[in-house]
RNA sequence: CGCGGGGUGGAGCAGUUUGGCAGCUCGUCGGGCUCAUAACCCGGAGGUCGUGGGUUCAAGUCCCACCCCCGCAA
């Protein structure tokens, strides 16, 4: 099928690759422009473009594609348009270019979790279960037909950073699936059940000031969920010691205070309900490191109280 | 030229300010203690101190260049 892809980050990549290697006929790919990033401020194309680079597929990459890009999509004349995480509201103008519509490619099990940040919630807000959902785009955010779904359990101590990559692949064979279904004319649609939706706002840095005084489980979501970013993190030294990944742990004290310290028993510290067991962590100017490997060469009392900065204020 | 931190046995760090024997915690190997152990005691192996040049009687440490890693801001 002749289709024009549309995606920005690293999650959009598989989908991109499945779709070629199913030997469908990408015409050209929609992304992000290039923005300066990083260290230097150099400029950083988005994954989905360098992807579409090595296949020799044309990238198309306007601020705003339903300003922007209309004609273009127009001339290119796609039987269907697929997106994925592409990061760009689109009209109906620009939805009713490709003649059998436009899938989106959404990382939870709608109507749950729709917005921009569906999988770092799912861990936010202790689900089990989270999973991908192939659905038709149409105005709304997230809140088309759903075509078909995907389910995976979320691991004990999983970051949003592993779940997106296990998610990323889901959602490639999904989509794979799903136009097949669509090619073979067996494709259902199923409307959203609004009663039952949620919608996530987009995450942001103040999310991540971490806070001792919630529950072990809730904190332990924070710093999974919040991973890659903007990751939960407390004032330390010069900087901030970011909490990487962390599993519930026995334990009581008061809100914050290390309970253990040391390369055998790892980290642990309380919370206002049980504690949680720092597995991964990140000082100040060095690199992502166990807690026990950071523990050999730092010595953290026992019984110190970790400020979160809600306390310090 | 956006701001800043860092590279030292297998892991994580100290030592650099003020040049002078390679240090700490852990792991690893051998021995001991113990009913037993991830505990404790004794002993050993293991390091081109990121790379290249320079200064010096002497450089992990001072000077110059380069490579790599990381945080912040965007």
């Amino acid at each position: 099928m002749r289709i024009v892809f549309m995606g920005t980050p690293e999650f959009a990549v598989p989908s991109l690759e499945k779709l070629i290697s199913e030997g469908h006929e990408v015409a050209a790919v929609f992304t992000q422009p290039d923005r300066p990033k990083g260290r230097g401020n150099k400029m950083a194309a988005p994954p989905v473009k360098e992807c579409a680079m090595r296949h020799g597929i044309p990238v198309f990459q306007p601020e705003k594609i339903r300003r922007d890009g209309i004609e273009e999509l127009k001339q290119l004349a796609p039987e269907l348009c697929v997106t994925a995480a592409f990061g760009q509201i689109l009209s109906q103008e620009i939805l009713d270019i490709p003649p059998r519509g436009n899938i989106n490619v959404h990382a939870s099990l709608l109507p749950k979790h729709r917005g921009s940040a569906p999988i770092a919630y799912a861990i936010l807000q202790g689900d089990t279960l989270a999973g991908v959902t192939t659905m038709m785009m149409d105005q709304g955010i997230d809140t088309g037909d759903m075509l078909m779904k995907a389910e995976t359990a979320i691991g004990d101590t999983e970051t949003c950073a592993e779940l997106t990559e296990r998610l990323s692949r889901l959602g490639a064979e999904l989509l794979a699936e799903t136009i097949r279904r669509m090619e073979a004319g067996t494709l259902a649609r199923t409307p959203q059940n609004e009663a039952m939706m949620t919608y996530d706002p987009m995450l942001n840095k103040g999310m991540g000031e971490a806070d001792f005084s919630r529950t072990a489980a809730e904190v332990k979501g924070q710093i999974n969920g919040l991973n890659p970013w903007p990751c939960v993190s407390i004032p330390f030294g010069d900087g901030r010691l970011k909490l990487m990944r962390a599993g519930l742990e026995e334990g009581r004290g008061k809100p914050g205070q290390v309970l253990a310290a040391d390369p055998k028993s790892g980290l642990v510290i309380a919370c206002g309900e049980g504690a949680v067991r720092i597995l991964e962590l990140q000082a100040p100017g060095g690199k992502k490191m166990s807690a026990e490997d950071y523990l050999r060469g730092h010595g953290i009392p026992v019984g110190t109280i970790l400020e979160s900065d809600k306390e310090q204020a």
